[in-house]
DNA sequence: GACATTATTTGACGCTCCGTCATATGATTA
DNA sequence: TAATCATATGACGGAGCGTCAAATAATGTC
């Protein structure tokens, strides 16, 4: 499956569907360079000659490297925002539904970590500062749809009552809380500092304890004292998302 | 005033002395460089131009220019340290003083951030794959030195009886949240994306909020609804951070 | 002070990689 | 088939990193 084309691209002459599955098979070929040999390795010459096309095909593609690398991140974050929806539709309690969001962004994760990295390195302004205004404003619609859809289940909460007394101001701080404290989560425990040398038990876990932890406290119902959170866990993860958590083991079960 | 300079520094023989001298002068010239042309614009040939040494002798200091921009971010990472030592130092309760601590972090990414910048670009792979060893060792050190330093505030807090019931593991897990949330809350606010048009106010009150409600889920005591927290803001700030707050302002002043 | 030896500095050079553009190749139409 | 247009190519210029042999300065010796 060719991930990222659209329904209607099936439409479209066929000069242009072979335009933009050759978009695509560059992307790919990136991502997977980048997998195998890290992004340092990635070069310009290499992803031509892996795709078969000449460097200059290349670049009726994307206008530069750092173009690429951020149409990469854009299907990166387009599969997210897929996981997101698909855990906001949950059949539960609006807590449930934004919990899933939790869930989903640390195992889209960790089964991609080096996807993440790239997102770092787009965040990064040596980077950013070579991308066409297009491209940042496509990546900031992106994470503007993201924050949206929190939004929407944090105002679904409020109509259904399961948050008490919550002003507009209160609503974007509850997604605020929520969104850094997984973004910096996931970003202390992906990076190269070895946690359990410092004492630190697995970072998932604390992850799911502190954000429960701060639903609680805005007093988002059904409370977390009311609740068993670990059988919540295992009940969201094999509701949702079996076909993530089947990879993620097998990986670890190969790996380790 | 040299930055890093440790007192046994003056007890070197003249030779090495000016050789620390110059690292700093390297360093700070490098500094000057990122804030005034970006990142982007660093090259090992204009810091060279600028400080009137030779590539070489660049070289003879830094292994690389990941090695140098690397050293940097250990400056700054020290400095950060200074003031966090600085707020666990604060006479009040285990509370305040853990709270002064998020201050001094917020007060620091807003002085300075474009060294966030550093750090983040540090923290990527492509750069980090190209450090030596013992640079990374002693970046994670000084990582480690932060770490410590709030698990050390939280035992404290256990020690006075101020957080109820708590085993290591929920150590762990308070200073994990707590620096998570700042972390990825300081990325978030800091980066391009527009936030205000998403509606959002600015970061650091809703991170403050957010992260008060973290310790009251905790119960670390005094709750904060016994107590006024936008007067706990202040009174940190004059008692803490006076000076820093101050060139706050006057930058807020000059930009605007 | 003159010379020998050691340490440090220098910048020209090799190399890699990005992005361009004139040319070559292939597709389409008359 | 020939003319025209679209697309692909890879040689080339330029930027910047890191090296190293030669030049320069510092130190030690008589």
């Amino acid at each position: 499956m060719i991930i990222g084309m659209s329904a209607q691209a099936d439409q479209l002459p066929r000069k242009q569907r072979e335009i933009l599955q050759r978009e695509q098979l560059i992307l790919d070929t990136a991502q997977a360079m980048i997998h195998e040999h890290g992004y340092a390795q990635l070069t310009m010459e290499r992803i031509a000659e892996a795709v078969e096309y000449s460097k200059g095909t290349i670049y009726n593609h994307f206008s530069s490297k750092e173009d690429l690398v951020c149409s990469l991140c854009c299907r990166c974050v387009n599969n997210l925002i897929a996981l997101f929806k698909r855990a906001s539709g949950f059949p539960g309690t609006t807590r449930e539904r934004f919990s899933a969001i939790g869930i989903a962004y640390c195992l889209y994760h960790h089964l991609n970590p080096l996807d993440t990295q790239n997102i770092l390195i787009v965040k990064t302004n040596a980077v950013r500062d070579k991308l066409s205004a297009e491209k940042v404003q496509e990546l900031n619609a992106l994470e503007h749809t993201i924050i949206q859809l929190c939004m929407d289940l944090v105002g679904d909460a409020i109509e259904a009552g399961d948050i008490p007394s919550v002003d507009t101001q209160t609503a974007d701080t509850i997604v605020f809380g929520f969104w850094s404290q997984l973004y910096g989560g996931m970003l202390l425990a992906q990076s190269d500092i070895p946690l359990d040398q410092l004492g630190f038990h697995p970072g998932i876990t604390m992850l799911w304890n502190n954000s429960q932890r701060l639903l609680d406290a805005y007093g988002w119902q059904p409370l977390s004292t009311i609740t068993d959170t670990d059988a919540l866990f295992t009940r969201l993860c094999s509701a949702l998302f079996s076909e993530e958590v089947c990879k993620l083991t097998q990986e670890e079960n190969h790996h380790g």
